[in-house]
DNA sequence: ATAAAATTCAAATATTGATTTGAAAAAATG
DNA sequence: CATTTTTTCAAATCAATATTTGAATTTTAT
């Protein structure tokens, strides 16, 4: 069938990357889990920084598709639902230790290293639901303060994304052997009162 | 002067791997800032690990110097003092882009991929303030619950690092060009406001 | 001051991992 | 079916970088 292999290699691609980052991931592991020769990558994607490119693409829509970030909100909807739509996705995903959790795990394996050569295909994926947020949280801080803004993203960005994030250690002790869906369910809608206790915390006026 | 080199390249070290991450960084730029020739790492240190391991602990060393995660505080010392007085710390480590700084960028750039050659000394050392941590927020939370105190963890830790974390582009939204220590001050006393409304957030009992 | 030990150096080697190559196989086309 | 195009393959190459070597130099100890 045409193009199975290249889909194959993308989707070896996207979990190799989600569990090694950009660097630390060998084109040797992507084409063996795509059960692809070695040379496959470069024949179908030109490099290994062009392949990453298709698959953060895909792993970014694939999360989107089954935890859409926009819900079915209609644009009339309030800044605080947008937040806690998005919010849900990004949470649910975070906890999704299958396909629909790839996206996260790059995302929080490859942005802490600037000055990588996939940064400017990340800044441009990431870039989808930060524009989102940022107005989202504008609209509920009220204000048109970029700072106020940024420090409430990187709030936000920090809480919803820090079960990907935390050290294996701490990961392991929050979860118990086997979390019922019910249980996520209660966890995310917990994390989801953090999440606007801080926001709301947040001061009128940038701290001067 | 005895072992002059070997602290040049420490110190070199130090500062490559708050840039770069373990992986990105080259022994050849480290020698290069201290001076050395080079062979000077293997001979010095072994190899590139083991030079990893004494500038870690260096890093945590020169920053828990000038800023103490414990301050001054007697054992007696209330959970809610102890909390506040290592947020502090760390907050004002995070704002700090000199020597001080060091420690928690190396972190930040090496934390997130696990099964790299670097993850035990870098459990190793996050161990000495992840355990004081974990004890206060305990008696904070009055819970011996290991999943509560994990997840307060993950919060405290997430705000706290917020800053050595969060994408470049939102980091340079968020300061003005030369920030003042007076605002820099004011802004750590927001983020630690922050930092307790979410922990205040937490439930009484882990959701089930 | 001299011998031994430690350190530095430029060059060589080893290793890892990405990319290229050219032939073989498979698929598509007419 | 014959020919052209696409895809796969194992092996070769290339590039980056960590590590080793052995000679030269400097430092230390007697």
């Amino acid at each position: 069938m045409k193009h199975d292999a290249k889909e194959k290699l993308i989707q070896s691609a996207i979990e190799v990357f989600a569990e090694k980052g950009y660097r630390d991931a060998k084109i040797a592991n992507i084409v063996k889990g795509a059960g692809a020769n070695i040379a496959a990558v470069n024949y179908h994607f030109g490099s290994k920084d062009q392949l990453f490119v298709e698959a953060l693409r895909q792993a970014f829509a694939d999360a989107d598709e089954v935890y859409p970030s926009r819900g079915n909100l209609s644009e009339s909807a309030t800044a605080e639902e947008k937040i806690a739509t998005l919010a849900r996705a990004v949470l649910i995903r975070s906890f999704d230790e299958g396909k629909a959790g790839n996206y996260n795990r790059i995302i929080s394996r490859t942005m802490h290293v600037p000055g990588s050569p996939v940064e400017m295909i990340l800044r441009e994926v990431e870039g989808f639901e930060l524009k989102y947020l940022s107005s989202a949280l504008a609209e509920f801080l009220k204000t048109n303060s970029t700072q106020l803004v940024s420090w409430a993203m990187a709030i936000f960005l920090s809480l919803a994304t820090m079960i990907t994030k935390c050290p294996a250690g701490v990961r392991e002790r929050l979860f118990t052997k086997e979390p019922k869906q019910s249980q996520i369910n209660a966890m995310i809608e917990s994390q989801l009162e953090v999440i606007f206790a801080a926001l709301r915390s947040i001061p009128k006026e940038f701290p001067k």
